[in-house]
DNA sequence: ATAACATATGCTTAAAAACACATATGTTAA
DNA sequence: TTAACATATGTGTTTTTAAGCATATGTTAT
């Protein structure tokens, strides 16, 4: 007999933010509002490409993410809010300082940069 | 060479709540609002004492709950809010609607309750 | 068709987290 | 001082999660 599930959403968007790896993917997305592809993202976090794929798929499974076929690239974009509480939890990832993140910013303002060129 | 400890804090709080157990007990202070005792909330949640201590003590690390002893009890809080993260965290947590935790409400209610009797 | 690139996933291992049981510590009451 | 109660923790076990490596899948360009 299994207990309850019980905040089961809540609880797997909380298990979903509580990894480095996740959290800075939420937090871009969050602070660039743009999409961005893996490779982008492997680049910008400097991780294996495999560990940012999977990373995704978690985040995508607790719909924190969407992503878009483009081409050979999947592009990842933060699902729209839906909710009261998500606004909330992304509210408060939004807070976590640049200056935390100030390699990664680099690092993906130039990639962005690039694109155009 | 370790990988720099980036947004710790953050992720040390999603991850104390990703768990039933803990997020459980921070939604009954946060929506109860008073002091409430380790053998209280064993007794509404129905978990094992020595897990229900050994998750107060990771909630207590990452500074969510605090403790006061008084005689044989240990009552735990909610930590009061510093910091805007903590605020809006604590926001989304009491927007967890009753009805997922009716059962434990009603003990709770029936346990406060008996305090005065 | 083949090579190069982008992404995803099967499989194994390693590390971390949760659990269970016994027991220790500390407090109050008899 | 002993018993009963409340809480915490040491230890071993199981479960879950993350990482690493190889490789598969799918797309574009030659």
């Amino acid at each position: 007999m299994l207990k309850p599930m019980v905040m089961d959403k809540q609880i797997e968007i909380f298990k979903a933010l509580s990894d480095a790896t996740r959290l800075k993917i939420v937090w871009l997305l969050t602070n660039i509002d743009e999409k961005i592809c893996v490779s982008e993202i492997v680049e910008v976090l400097d991780e294996h490409q495999y560990n940012v794929s999977r990373h995704l798929k978690i985040l995508k499974k607790v719909k924190l993410v969407e992503e878009v076929k483009e081409g050979k690239w999947v592009f990842y974009y933060l699902t729209p809010i839906q909710s009261e509480f998500r606004k909330l939890i992304q509210d408060a990832i939004k807070l976590i300082p640049e200056s935390k993140m100030q390699n990664e910013i680099n690092k993906c303002k130039i990639l962005l940069g690039k694109r155009d060129q």
